[in-house]
DNA sequence: GCCGTTTTCGGCCCGACTGTTTTCAGTCG
């Protein structure tokens, strides 16, 4: 059983305990459990077998012997015992806006209502007006929320979501009134997939400001229109929420709705053991009513005596620990990268030709670009057969002479073929500057053979990049089967590059392991894998999750100046 | 269910909006 599944329990067993009537810091444990088995780099087994789940802050007793549970046996049978009580239909309900564990309960216990179905057919026939709590209202609330769940996965891509949180941003500062705005809430983090828009806006008088945010031309419907916060559904299917605060409540409710949920918590359990109560609204000491002033966020951090901390960084990873200590790291950014690695051209499924490729690059700010094009294996979109790569590494000197100040390098991405070995021979591997090997069929192999396939492929002398290790394809393909642990290791020790692949629908590796290959002595190459011109600007959504991986720009290869260090990547063959 | 320099009980972050209610519970972030 993976930690997906198993998170995927105590999720489960957090709605169990609200339907249950159970204490809610007890659903909230669960939840808060759900999370930290998600994030956890150490492999559960491990921890098992070292009995030392319980080290970890947020597991008891009592979760960790039902870890244990799972992990020995594939089961839970208190877990068992309580989800055959409950029927599936029950927890699709919990999932539509608006309706929680006591509304849900009291349909399912009061009523029998136990699908969609039944429950979109009673609001229809208003047949639940009648019932404590509900009203005309309410039932017009839930149909329109089994709607939107079923249009909307009720999940966007960053850069998706991004484009129009910009555009209710520029349309909301153009507001009379309006001081400051900006956006907050996972977007702002650099989350890779979020659930909706939060954009937070100082102003004296909210009023007018909230009517003109609800009537933008762009919103389809209005879920909440307060005096000081509103919340809308875009025409693209999207949650948006507007807070508006005063100009000195702002840098305050700036941070509360920057989130994460988790990080202030612990920055408000931080405040409260000094003694200073922390809402959306000031720092308070004491019963005292007059606030401690903050002209930003900085100085909210400094009041506590901590450094800066990034948004990117907020996710109760470590980084209040590590501001009071001094030791958050100097964050990458999108001018440290010197070259481009990893695009294709026209050579095989690229837009571009070489040269176009090369030139975008350069007009771009950048001192060097590796060509990495398919190999022989991957047919279907014209694999370089050897003599096509002597073709191809012909054209790249001829344009290295006409070319100045700028370097082509010769790469590749080379497909990792089902046993692990490569898809050329050693003398063809051999005369590429970079090699970048990939993972491109056979997805569906077990966890063990997988593993083994990409290790072997690390460990073969001419790899230098280990191209999107799990081949996710957010929102759309689950990750194959990997042990991602061993890997990381296997690159690590063997000084190796992971590929960080910025094409907003991988960002493959996943931020969540950086700190952890950082720490195993792995490098990182942030590559935009485009396949054309235009592509070459992903480079930034790479950098945005390095930043949440922590990552510096030491640690990242196409950081390094090629004129400064020629051999850029014989360093790693050492 | 978790946690502990207040250590085995009694806390656990805090506030806005809605709908149904007639002062507040439920939901959400």
């Amino acid at each position: 059983m993976n930690k997906e599944e198993i998170s995927q329990i105590f999720e489960e067993l957090a709605m169990l305990a609200e339907l249950n009537d159970e204490s809610p810091f007890k659903s909230r444990a669960y939840m808060n459990a759900a999370r930290i088995i998600l994030d956890l780099t150490d492999d559960l087994e491990t921890l098992v077998n070292e009995n030392s789940l319980t080290d970890i802050e947020g597991i008891g007793q009592n979760i960790a012997a039902k870890i244990v549970e799972l992990v020995n046996t594939g089961k839970l049978k208190s877990y068992d015992k309580l989800r055959a009580l409950v029927p599936d239909g029950v927890f699709q309900m919990l999932k539509i806006s608006g309706l929680g564990p006591k509304k849900v309960k009291v349909l399912w216990k009061k009523y029998a209502i136990t699908n969609l179905g039944d429950l979109k057919m009673s609001c229809e026939r208003h047949a639940l007006k009648a019932l404590p709590g509900f009203g005309i209202k309410t039932e017009e609330n839930i149909l329109a929320g089994i709607e939107s769940l079923k249009k909307f996965s009720g999940k966007w891509l960053y850069i998706e979501a991004q484009r129009w949180a910009e555009e209710v941003l520029s349309d909301v500062a153009k507001i009379k009134g309006v001081v400051r705005v900006e956006i907050a809430g996972s977007i702002r983090r650099k989350k890779e997939v979020v659930k909706d828009i939060d954009i937070v806006a100082a102003a004296d008088n909210s009023a007018h400001i909230m009517k003109a945010f609800v009537s933008l031309p762009y919103v389809d419907r209005i879920v909440q229109h307060g005096k000081t916060k509103s919340e809308v559904i875009l025409n693209s299917g999207i949650q948006c929420d507007l807070r508006v605060v005063s100009n000195d409540e702002y840098p305050f409710a700036l941070h509360h709705f920057t989130g994460s949920k988790e990080h202030n918590v612990r920055m408000r359990g931080l405040a409260k053991s000094k003694g200073i109560k922390m809402n959306e609204y000031g720092l308070f000491e004491g019963k005292s009513k007059r606030g401690i002033p903050c002209k930003d966020e900085a100085d909210i951090f400094k009041a506590f005596g901590l450094d800066y901390i990034e948004p990117e960084l907020r996710e109760d990873m470590g980084e209040v620990d590590a501001a009071g200590e001094g030791v958050l790291p100097q964050l990458i950014e999108g001018s440290d990268l010197k070259g481009i690695l990893h695009v294709h051209t026209n050579y095989t499924d690229g837009e571009a030709t070489i040269e176009e490729m090369a030139l975008a690059a350069k007009s771009r700010g950048y001192e060097y670009i590796a060509i990495c094009d398919h190999s022989q294996n991957l047919t279907v979109v014209g694999g370089l057969k050897p003599a096509d790569v002597r073709k191809q590494h012909k054209e790249i000197d001829a344009l290295n002479k006409r070319i100045k100040n700028f370097t082509i390098l010769k790469g590749i991405e080379v497909d990792i073929l089902a046993d692990g070995s490569l898809d050329y021979s050693d003398k063809v591997l051999s005369s590429f500057d970079i090699v970048i090997a990939a993972v491109h069929t056979r997805f569906k192999m077990s966890e063990e053979d997988m593993t083994r396939r990409i290790i072997r492929a690390v460990e073969n002398p001419h790899v230098d990049i280990l191209a999107h290790p799990t081949g996710r394809l957010l929102l759309t393909r689950e990750p194959y089967l990997v042990d991602m642990k061993r890997v990381i290791d296997a690159i690590g020790n063997h000084k190796k590059a992971v590929e960080i692949n910025a094409h907003p629908q991988r960002l493959d590796l996943d931020w969540r392991w950086m700190r952890y290959a950082k720490g195993r002595g792995a490098k990182f190459a942030i590559c935009p894998d485009a396949h054309s011109t235009d592509g070459i600007d992903n480079v930034i959504n790479g950098v945005n999750v390095a930043r949440k991986g922590w990552l510096e720009k030491g640690d990242v290869l196409n950081c390094s100046d090629l004129k400064k260090c020629p051999t850029l990547f014989d360093r790693l063959h050492r």
